[in-house]
RNA sequence: GGUCCGAUAGCUCAGUCGGUAGAGCAAAUGGCUUUUAACCAUUGGGUCCCUGGUUCGAGUCCAGGUCGGAUCACCA
């Protein structure tokens, strides 16, 4: 591997090149380019960051009062100067103020404005000064002769220090008025658009640095800046935490490489330890960590942190992402739930300040208008009685057998129809598109699945005369189901199994989309839910539940089974599962069984997805634009060409 | 992996029917010096993503590729 130029990292330019030039002078001016610290000052009662000195009160004060002097004036009218002078007096005797922070304007003229990151404070130098430069030779020797020079070599989104007095200007705007100018450290590369900050997507996540400074010019994208994009993200994990301390729950640090992954249905990244000379995976889940933990005694534990997946990636998808996941003991499913609940309210309130989050575009792409996520109330519905309510809003109104209700969804014939009709629907054509082609669609139906001795060409026929093949055939549905079965049908260990299997495909294919509001779906198929209880009324039915908002699963709980026995026997399946050919499916973790043979409390326990909680709460279409730095492909080097030697002609 | 869209100056973007490569910002030089989104004047700045094709002539049309975005499938 070639090691690259340095020019090849910061490709020259003529702006590069007109910044090395300024450094090389500002050099000669105050020696060390990049000193090492500079005091700032503690008028505003804190050390004074741009934003403390802002908000300081004083300042505040003086502001309000320009302010009412300047809405009694006409337009264009100068504030009188005596008033002026009075407010003045009262800044300058706040005494001395030393402020340091990143010029975010071009520093053509007196004024220039420096940045925190956060709020922006005005700075004033006058070429008749005195303004001094401070050099950076250690003993902070004062040159009073070149401040004005230094001042006149500064690039937009050089770090400076200033030493001055707070001074109102004639618009209103509390300012430095610079005595003492240090230099702090150089910006080679020009800033952001400062009207458009980083436009492309792709650059704003590879270089999230620059795409941050550009919040610091109030660059919004979607509502929001990058930055209070993540300062919302951080209000959030820390309410969260706050919260469930507050209730008593102890945070812990589970293994992130772990030599079983386990706990979840996915698959993991694999590394290797030299010195044990074992393979090691990536954690995708922190689950069975969590829940040993409740078993010596710890009744309320809770971790935030990554987990690892190596799956495909997509705007809901990202190789690693962030989970709050927590166990409480003696409590059910339902008082999950019912904490769940609280728990996310209080979250999005000290996140947002509300509990409403306004999305702008509907997940389908169907709506222009916003949609309001209300956090003040989570519904509950059955995993059947969701699929019954949402049926129809797919306007699967040519069903041959007519409209279902929850009894359809109890009888394995009227199911293995509907996993037909879905599965085909699937295949054949986008699930938007699909119900403005019926025809064409159990046209399609019929091509696929033809049972014995039917005619294509009679079908062709008939599709040309556009005749609906449902009237014309009125019990093709069951012709097709029986024949569907027979030779395309995923293969089943028992009824039970099969329906299950049928009413969560139903489920995610068709109705998953349509839960905008918050709604806790609750009876999974025990068969997909290997480490959960059963129902006590139902065992076919898992005491589990999903949070869906927006047409995106955020939670993911239930009650945790504690039976060494039947967890062990689950895993069984499972293996039996993964040697099937199911990847995902989970690995037995011997330990484990172990643990829970100590005796585990019955107990609740949930995971939530963080990234997809900040997505709803900041307006975020794309789990990417929550991550500050996201995966992405490496970034290519063009291979080395020759020297752009083409000697340009004049004339 | 499928489908659709995109890539032009450091940045944000125009570029008509295929006929000399454009603007604003940023930069340089000079002026101005209590400005408020971007003061005034002048100047420099281009591998139009890559490769090939059609054509007298390609930023523009065609094919293939690279990278990215949106979306679908798997997954949380």
């Amino acid at each position: 591997m070639s090691i690259p130029a340095l020019e090849e990292i910061i490709e020259p330019n003529d702006q590069t090149e007109a910044r090395k030039a300024s450094l090389a002078a500002i050099a000669d001016l105050v020696g060390n380019v990049y000193p090492n610290k500079f005091a700032r000052t503690n008028i505003s009662g804190g050390e004074d960051t741009l934003t403390a000195l802002k908000q300081f009160d004083k300042v505040a004060e003086i502001e309000a009062k320009m302010a009412e002097i300047k809405a009694s004036l006409s337009e264009g009218e100068r504030p009188p100067a005596d008033k002026k002078d009075a407010l003045n007096e009262e800044l300058k005797a706040l005494g001395t103020v030393r402020i340091a922070g990143r010029l975010t304007t071009p520093t053509r003229g007196n004024f220039v404005h420096l940045t925190d990151g956060m709020s922006k404070l005005q700075v004033y130098a006058n070429k008749k000064g005195p303004l001094a430069l401070v050099k950076n030779d250690g003993a902070d020797t004062i040159d009073e002769e070149n401040g004005w020079a230094l001042w006149q070599l500064l690039d937009h989104g050089d770090l400076i220090g200033v030493e001055g007095y707070l001074f109102i200007t004639n618009t209103g705007e509390v300012s430095v008025h610079v005595e003492k100018l240090q230099f702090l450290a150089k910006a080679m590369l020009p800033m952001p658009d400062k009207m458009h900050g980083i436009a492309d997507p792709e650059l704003r996540r590879r270089y999230r640095y620059a795409d941050l400074i550009a919040s610091s010019l109030q660059v919004e994208h979607d509502g929001l800046t990058t930055r209070e994009v993540f300062e919302r993200r951080a209000k959030l994990i820390t309410g969260m935490r706050r919260f469930l301390d507050d209730h008593g729950y102890i945070e812990v640090e589970t293994p992130m490489l772990t030599p079983k992954a386990t706990g979840a249905a996915a698959t993991p990244f694999e590394t290797y330890h030299n010195a044990l000379d074992i393979p090691l995976y990536a954690r995708i889940a922190p689950e069975l960590y969590l829940k040993r933990l409740t078993v010596g005694g710890f009744e309320k534990v809770y971790e935030i942190n990554r987990n690892f997946r190596n799956e495909g990636l997509s705007h809901k998808h990202n190789p690693e992402f962030t989970m709050l996941e927590f166990y409480c003991a003696y409590m059910d499913v339902n008082g999950m739930m019912d904490f769940c609940e609280e728990l996310m309210q209080d979250a999005v309130l000290k996140s947002t300040g509300q509990l409403q989050a306004s999305i702008t575009k509907e997940y389908a792409g169907t709506d222009e208008s916003p949609i309001i996520v209300d956090f003040g109330m989570f519904e509950r519905l059955t995993m059947k009685q969701a699929i019954v309510r949402y049926w129809d809003k797919l306007g699967s109104r040519n069903m041959s057998r007519g409209t279902i209700d929850e009894s359809w969804l109890e009888n394995v014939s009227q199911l293995r129809y509907l996993a037909t009709y879905m599965r085909l629907k699937k295949e054949v054509i986008l699930l938007s598109d699909a119900f403005e082609t019926d025809g064409g669609l159990e046209k399609k139906f019929f091509m696929n699945f033809l049972p014995k001795g039917w005619n294509r060409d009679r079908i062709e026929e008939i599709d040309k005369e556009r005749i609906s093949l449902a009237e014309e055939f009125p019990s093709w549905a069951d012709e097709l189901t029986f024949s569907y079965l027979e030779n395309h049908a995923p293969k089943y260990p028992d009824v039970e199994a099969e329906k299950g299997a049928i009413v969560l495909e139903l489920f995610e294919s068709f109705v998953e989309r349509f839960l905008i509001q918050p709604t806790f779906i609750t009876d999974y198929p025990k068969s997909i839910s290997p480490l959960s209880k059963a129902d006590p009324r139902n065992p076919n039915v898992a005491e589990r539940f999903e949070l869906f908002i927006n047409g995106m699963e955020v939670a993911n709980g239930f009650s945790e089974l504690n039976d060494p026995k039947e967890q062990y026997e689950r895993f069984v399946d499972q293996m039996a599962q993964r040697e099937g050919g199911d990847e995902e499916a989970m690995v037995l973790d011997e330990d484990y069984i172990r643990a829970l043979s100590y005796g585990m409390p019955p107990a609740a326990g949930i995971g939530i997805g963080i990234d997809r909680l900040v997505m709803l709460l900041t307006n975020k279409h794309s789990i990417r634009d929550v991550i500050l730095f996201p995966h992405m492909r490496p970034e290519k080097r063009e291979g080395e060409k020759g020297s752009e030697g083409e000697g340009e002609k004049e004339v």
